[in-house]
DNA sequence: GACATAATATATCAAAATGATATATTAACA
DNA sequence: TGTTAATATATCATTTTGATATATTATGTC
């Protein structure tokens, strides 16, 4: 067997803080927590209907009076149950798959300037998204007040703390590698 | 369809610096690059076998003269070939999952208490997880001369100085949840 | 008003990966 | 001698990806 479904509990801390459809939830998840995060819709749509099943979300009253449907979905006291025990275990697995990473170890394999190359590229995408993060904490600085909103803010600065220390360590190893 | 296949590259490349069995694959996948890519027998086997039918691998001459079969594969040029242009392809994918931070982003659903206890297990894991890439570090100073070391070298520098980021925002943020 | 394009929205599927398990051999050790 | 741990290959159900199909609604623009 595989592990459980771990975008369950993605959507099920989503729906904890306001109804959305599937295509929220993937609006969500490729925005702001896509940091830390990634989910397609191969995956949202079947686990939103699988529990419905087991009676963990639920269906909102479709007020819909023409054209396409959209299915907004609400969490269930089960639902929010099943949220806080996973938020209270220990175990926790934190999978990473940095291809820039996996390039970089088997940078031998071609000269020297293939690496630095895909370094800059790496310092690049970085530069980008930190300015990105930068702009969500000034935003989320205004708002401390919603308790919500101080883990929001932790996110964060838990990306920026650390895309700060890559893009020092690419300036390091780009040096290193012109230079010795 | 879904991507190409990921860990043909984890494989290709880690066979351009010597011949492995698809455990020593798993075993090095476990071992120091763990920090920054995961796989699994499940995924290890398959690509080799799929990777032999396309020529980019080929199986060693078996050696074995009694017991358990021991098959070791080397690179063939082709392989080589598929390799350097992945390093050279300018289009990387680096997809993370952080539980940690998943709970952490959901943390208002339960009392702060409980962020403040997720936040203390990812911290001792990483402080100890840190001390192994130290102790990486440290061998790999000693043997910088190698080219193929020098690599290993910086994706072990990129752990540290990540880590260390990693470090100074849970303290940061223990106080905030502490304090505020 | 007509037309194109982008955004919204659900759904499905082949290919890939996970995580677990099955099976067997060899080494270590008490 | 017996037992446990490490070595080693292989398979499988479940999950996930990444792509595509389909359809509606909003927005611009000629």
């Amino acid at each position: 067997m595989a592990k459980d479904r771990k975008i369950d509990m993605v959507i099920l801390g989503l729906l904890a803080h306001e109804d959305l459809t599937g295509y929220d939830i993937k609006k969500i998840i490729d925005g702001n927590i896509s940091f830390f995060w990634k989910g397609s819709f191969g995956s949202i749509y079947p686990a939103l209907s699988a529990m419905e099943e087991q009676g963990l979300v639920k269906r909102n009253k479709s007020d819909k009076t023409s054209g396409r449907e959209k299915i907004a979905y609400h969490l269930t006291p089960k639902g929010k149950d099943v949220l806080k025990v996973w938020l209270n275990e220990e175990s926790v697995s934190n999978e990473l798959k940095y291809e820039t990473l996996l390039k970089l170890y088997f940078g031998g394999v071609e000269d020297r300037s293939v690496t630095i190359r895909n370094i800059e590229l790496f310092e690049e995408s970085i530069r980008h998204d930190l300015e990105i993060l930068k702009f969500y904490k000034s935003n989320l600085e205004k708002v401390l007040d919603e308790e919500d909103h101080l883990y929001y803010y932790l996110t964060v600065t838990f990306g920026i703390d650390t895309y700060e220390a890559y893009l020092k360590w690419c300036a390091k190893s780009k040096k290193l590698l012109k230079n010795s």
